[in-house]
RNA sequence: UGAGUCGACCGGACGGUCGCGUCGGUGCUCCGGCACCGCCGAGGAAAGUCCGGGCUCCACAGGGCAGGGUGGUGGCCAACAGCCACCCGGGGUGACCCGCGGGACAGUGCCACAGAAAACAGACCGCCGGCUUCGGCCGGUCAGGGUGAAACGGUGGUGUAAGAGACCACCAGCGAUCCGGGUGACCGGAUCGGCUCGGUAAACCCCACCCGGAGCAAGUCCAGACAGUGUGCGUUCGAGGGCGGCCCGCCCGAGUACACGGGUAGGACGCUGGAGGCGGCCGGCAACGGUCGCCCGAGAUGGAUGACCGUCAUCCGGGAACCGGCGACGGCGCCCGGUACACAGGACCCGGCUUACAGGUCGGCUCAUCCC
RNA sequence: GCCCCCGUGGCCCAACUGGCAGAGGCAGGCGACUUAAAAUCGCCAACGGUGCGGGUUCGAUUCCCGUCGGGGGCA
């Protein structure tokens, strides 16, 4: 599914991604998505991670979740810009909504997050964002 | 046939197509990995974390106090707060179910309101006797009254001024002795005694028995990073530590405690075959034990099991026959439609307990009704 | 993995050793002040089986057991 070179796994990369200032955000009902851009991994493959906290369900449904969301963002890795890590954060709506919903808004978050992204980007290396 | 009760068990199967994880093989590689093939891949509760162990470390696991746990008896078990059998008490017509089920003459506390009085004796109304200034006072008494969850045995009689276990008979309860049964809890019976002395220990407590502390982030090894400064105490006159609350005892011991500052948190082992499962035989009422044979392929680390299709099975609803029987009813099997669905995922491993759960299977027993 | 705490009116929360469930605040209604409103002051009632199930007790918010939900701490 997805190849490890695109898995966000360290603790520390979690963290950064949601809490760093030059990050941004957008979600919908089922899903935020956090994402940042930095400097030092320019050029890398983008990584992503999921964030399926309690609230959603039982371990059951989280490991629903997180499947039906490493799949859908296994086949939208190529849209995602070289050098960002993206977190994937399912809220508890995400438990009830069927695969076609999580990825119609998988699809409306990326699309609102991406122009934004790449219009950072190209404003310049300052990293200010405000 | 209906109602009920108890126990055991299953938790879809087979085939196909996609998809996921570890391991092995092959090939490619920009050495990060990728592709293909193959084997294997969660539960009855894996859950809650309520108990008990194994294992590892803390000195060899030591003593006392404190603290915690258990609580009818006998047995089973590695151990337990678990299991089995029995006893006692309560509930049910019954099968059966429920019980934290030691001690209230070791001591302390509490028992609101009501009531005269709430624990050891006393006496409000009343009853009886005496006195009276007719308002009551003194004495006797607790049968009757009312209160309360609970009021100092119950019924009948003797007795008396009125009464009372004051006395008598029977009953209930308590205690002692003896006899019989049982390993025991206890049960059955006889005699005698004083006539009887509330409840609460899931209040403190007492008694008996049990418990050292931590937890796989235990622990072991490898690799790697960094920078010290200040203050206190101290080197056989011993700081500090092992040691979890305190004391003792034992051991280690030349550095150590605190504050500020700095660095790291990468990998491997532990890691799964064990009080393991199934079957036969033997012992035991049973839990369980013994023995023989067979069978056992998850070990992840941002953390893997799902989706769809087909067939079968199951169940539900409806329909039409056939066979057996006097009958209540039973049996066989066909057609049509619907239907694979709950609770829920390992993270060191076991034994229990508790809780969640669609649907279903099998068996024991009880009660009621009907038929012969 | 280990260990704690909480659950009571619509909301935040008291109720001490078991004994009449509400002290207080916010919110609500009425009145006063104001031209009107806010703020302030006074008065008012309504609303509950103490998260749920069971037990001990004469009696449970309180004690015990189980369970559900929420929150927190340590490694």
């Amino acid at each position: 599914m997805l190849p490890s070179r695109h898995r966000l796994r360290a603790s520390e990369d979690f963290t950064a991604t949601l809490r760093s200032r030059r990050g941004l955000r957008s979600g919908s009902a089922t899903v935020v998505i956090h994402t940042t851009m930095t400097g030092t991994r320019a050029g890398c493959p983008p990584r992503v991670g999921f964030v399926v906290s309690k609230g959603v369900g039982n371990a059951v449904t989280r490991n629903l979740v997180k499947r039906r969301l490493r799949a859908l963002l296994a086949q939208r890795i190529s849209v995602l810009p070289a050098g960002g890590d993206f977190v994937v954060r399912a809220n508890p709506a995400a438990a009830q909504a069927s695969y076609a919903q999580l990825g119609a808004d998988v699809d409306r978050v990326l699309n609102k997050l991406l122009p934004r992204l790449a219009a950072v980007d190209a404003s310049g290396d300052s990293g200010q964002v405000s």
